[in-house]
DNA sequence: ACTTTGTCTTGATATGCATCAACAGCTGGT
DNA sequence: ACCAGCTGTTGATGCATATCAAGACAAAGT
């Protein structure tokens, strides 16, 4: 899998938190940045009980988050790509609750805790955006949460897909009906609390049934509507 | 139900959002609450989709936030009790995801988000445990997504019933092996991702096994040591 | 005291998913 | 080109929980 290297990079601009800051407000948060770094596939950013205490950055490739559960099983908490943050799990004063591990090859920026809020204080249009990133994390774990009541495996996947659809489309120029799952099957069927032979099966139903096509990991949304439907 | 009535309360102790703050800063927060008052049983402390953008603190009583699901059915995606803050669903951009209730006669005070973070500037011990506070919250959705991922029936209402346990005992005086649920059991069921049938069956089985007593929403916790190992 | 209503319990049945198991299709290595 | 190992598919079976249904119990109203 190639790797770009984008130079552009440290002026912060696409980051999530940059959004609605000055150029020099911009350059104020790039100064923060503890490292920007390459991290291969399966490679940990960071460790289930780290106390690092950062936030990072996806710049580009993309990144899950797993837990283990009480007997031992992995779970996948979320998914996240370029522009996206993650890392607010370790906020709180127990240390992280998940592995942070790369899908690919993955560029991420560390951004010192500490440090982003020290800059809040005077970069008030920084703390803004973090409190809203915040927020908008607790509320998207909420709909998590509703999903995983009594949805079926069908509903789950195709909710799973119509909001993976739009969050690509909303970041990339790629409009067309086309997505492309970095991650591998299993770890799809970790995050929605199936097991891999009933994720299979509900993806051959999909293309039985004209939603889908499959080629390997690339999916073609052939009837869309229909998938809202199903996601419902 | 009876309802006392703290007098002590404009002074913010307790407050989870007060920790650390000096008696001078205290007063600062306690200016900006815009509103405190009761809600009786059912009353909602703000819907679905409003646009308010505060975040409110429990100081008696207890509170749970109920989404609606695709398919038309409720449920619970947390409970609050006193010191807690909750709201924070509403910080996103798109208003309130969930419902806020009174499950007793409650009383709560309400804080402008956005008096709040201007105050965060200025008062730094104020802007820490607002992130540390959200930062836990994430944290905890983590833990009940976790929860939700292949844990049986007993399993879920045994952690329930430990982490509430544990959440009582630290703020109140109490600390002996009895727990209180103001909540009925459909809510209990609704948050735990059960049917009510299924909650009844195994709090008997529960009670068979000498685990637990109940006399109606009072519970006696017999054997803590089960109930952890159960809850795993 | 006797309905009435809501909350909870218990039983019988059905179903959706996990599990176990075998196999098929790719991918990479020597 | 071949085998080895991983990833994904498909089938058979069992089980936990939802669903449907009926009854028990308590609190509240007349």
């Amino acid at each position: 899998m190639p790797l770009t290297i984008i130079d552009s990079a440290h002026n912060c601009r696409g980051c999530l938190l940059a959004e609605g800051l000055t150029n020099k407000q911009r350059q104020q948060l790039s100064m923060i940045i503890h490292a920007k770094r390459h991290y291969q596939r399966n490679e940990k950013i960071y460790h289930i009980a780290d106390k690092i205490k950062s936030v990072y950055l996806v710049q580009q490739g993309s990144i899950k988050t797993e837990a283990i559960t009480y007997d031992g099983r992995p779970v996948v908490t979320g998914f996240y790509f370029p522009g996206d943050l993650f890392g607010f799990d370790g906020i709180g004063d127990q240390g992280y609750l998940c592995d942070a591990v790369a899908i690919e090859n993955t560029l991420v920026c560390e951004i010192p805790f500490q440090k982003l809020t020290a800059l809040c204080t005077s970069v008030e249009g920084l703390q803004h955006q973090l409190f809203m990133l915040m927020g908008q994390r607790i509320g998207s774990h909420d709909h998590a949460l509703i999903m995983m009541h009594n949805m079926s495996a069908e509903s789950r996947l195709c909710r799973f897909l119509t909001i993976y659809h739009e969050r690509m489309k909303k970041h990339t120029e790629n409009q067309d009906a086309v997505v492309f799952l970095p991650m591998n099957k299993d770890d799809i069927a970790r995050y929605l609390g199936l097991c891999p032979e009933t994720l299979s099966r509900v993806l051959s139903r999909l293309v039985n049934k004209g939603v889908i096509r499959r080629h390997q990991r690339r999916l073609e949304l052939l009837d869309i509507d229909t998938l809202y439907e199903l996601a419902s």
